[in-house]
DNA sequence: CGGCGCCTTGAAAAGAATCAAGTCTCGTGG
DNA sequence: CCACGAGACTTGATTCTTTTCAAGGCGCCG
């Protein structure tokens, strides 16, 4: 195991609560181990039954379903710091699908261990729980986004929002932020063309907003980006890191 | 209090998974009266810290946010059961606003004891959990359907998902449910203005498929709306009740 | 009886999907 | 070293779904 849990590069950040020694304590016997997962690979197949849970510690990912009728819905883009598999852990099985997009490191837990976190340490249950909900509350606002906004609105939210969060990373060099998706996977998150999606993104480009390109996103015009997108001025959100 | 939880309606259905005597015990414990909002009654207020939490015992209402450009998105319907205000519980704050469509009772408990839970009642702590991800669940197919599907297939699919979430709680006579929301609140809930499905219905209707009127949802073709709705053979998922 | 909320329907306008090429980059193999 | 091909990105033209606009109808409550 190459990252110890006593010195997490993820939660020294402040987008993370802070964790009691004793609670990384615990966190440390419950990792098993690590797992890398190679660009394109599938990490957990909607449906199936995994007794692994994982956190991701580098790397991106994409979360989506697969419709009867071949079309492809992303419902979240996995970042460092993600929790994935709670549906497995907690229902039996994902109801959503997960790949790597990038060159993935993740945390492996074991499933059967679970129970053992709401027994024991009440604290990380109640975390767990904070993680769900707050999953909850991404989707909800992806699902106004998609419902509510035009084109261009949807590009600049999802944008905006890439940008927002890899900055709580610390990954913002110069209104610079890494993203490595491909536009389809954007498409398929927003509910929109690929054409249009491409058609989006240049007028954003033109506008002198933001330019995406090079698997790198550059916002020239923060506010209005945030603007766009209908932010309302959100703070900083703290959450825990399982 | 009206409802002992002793003889709590909803627990009796199959739908619900069972509460051991302790448990049961428990929740009477944790419930601290009853509610009740009558029609169009805010019941909690986005953006807002609530000092209870609720689920829903009879009477339906939704959840909706409201967006800055003025719309409205609709991201749940809430049934008898539903478990209104997690967000608040574990978050501080409601992210979304939750207001009565029909009068409502709710069972009342109070946010400052929900940490007695995860402490004393490990396993009633698991369920909430197991609650969260249910809702991250509908949330994501909420958003594979509002996504990917054209107005006809969304339609299909809210009336589907109304059809058979009221039949697991007993309430279909002959192939009828109660619906009492307004063309509206479909509307907003799936991304579309409210002619458009006004008119979709009316599509369904000749179709022979189902009919919405008088509150009421009767479904002539079950196996026809639910190919629309791409419906994937899913078997009836038992969930714990709060 | 009047007004308000909700449902219904037709016509016009706009936004997004589809269709159809064409370009660029990068890795592979001749 | 260069031709080749796959995958991703661009772009224009056309089609069609969905929205917007506009108006009328129905039922219920004060």
């Amino acid at each position: 195991m190459k990252t110890d849990c006593h010195n997490c590069p993820l939660r020294k950040l402040d987008l993370f609560d802070p964790m009691s020694k004793d609670e990384v304590h615990f966190m440390s016997k419950f990792k098993t181990g690590e797992f890398v997962a190679q660009p394109g690979t599938e990490i957990l197949a909607e449906g199936a039954s995994s007794s692994q849970l994982y956190t991701a510690l580098d790397g991106m990912g994409l979360r989506f379903k697969t419709l009867e009728n071949g079309s492809r819905q992303v419902v979240g883009f996995i970042l460092p710091g993600d929790f994935i598999g709670l549906q497995s852990g907690v229902m039996g099985e994902m109801q959503h699908s997960v790949e790597a997009t990038t060159r993935m490191t993740m945390c492996v837990f074991n499933r059967s261990e679970l129970w053992d976190l709401f027994k024991y340490q009440p604290r990380r249950a109640f975390d767990l729980t904070h993680v769900a909900a707050t999953e909850e509350y991404l989707l909800g606002e992806a699902l106004a986004a998609v419902g509510q906004m035009d084109g261009y609105a949807k590009i600049s939210w999802v944008l905006n929002r890439f940008f927002r969060r890899l900055t709580a990373l610390g990954l913002n060099e110069n209104d610079q932020v890494p993203l490595p998706y491909r536009q389809q996977d954007i498409a398929d998150a927003m509910g929109l063309s690929l054409v249009h999606t491409n058609k989006t993104l240049a007028k954003l480009r033109e506008d002198g907003v933001a330019t995406w390109a090079n698997d790198t996103l550059t916002v020239h015009r923060p506010k209005m980006l945030a603007e766009n997108a209908f932010e309302r001025g959100t703070r900083l959100r703290t959450r825990p890191l399982i």
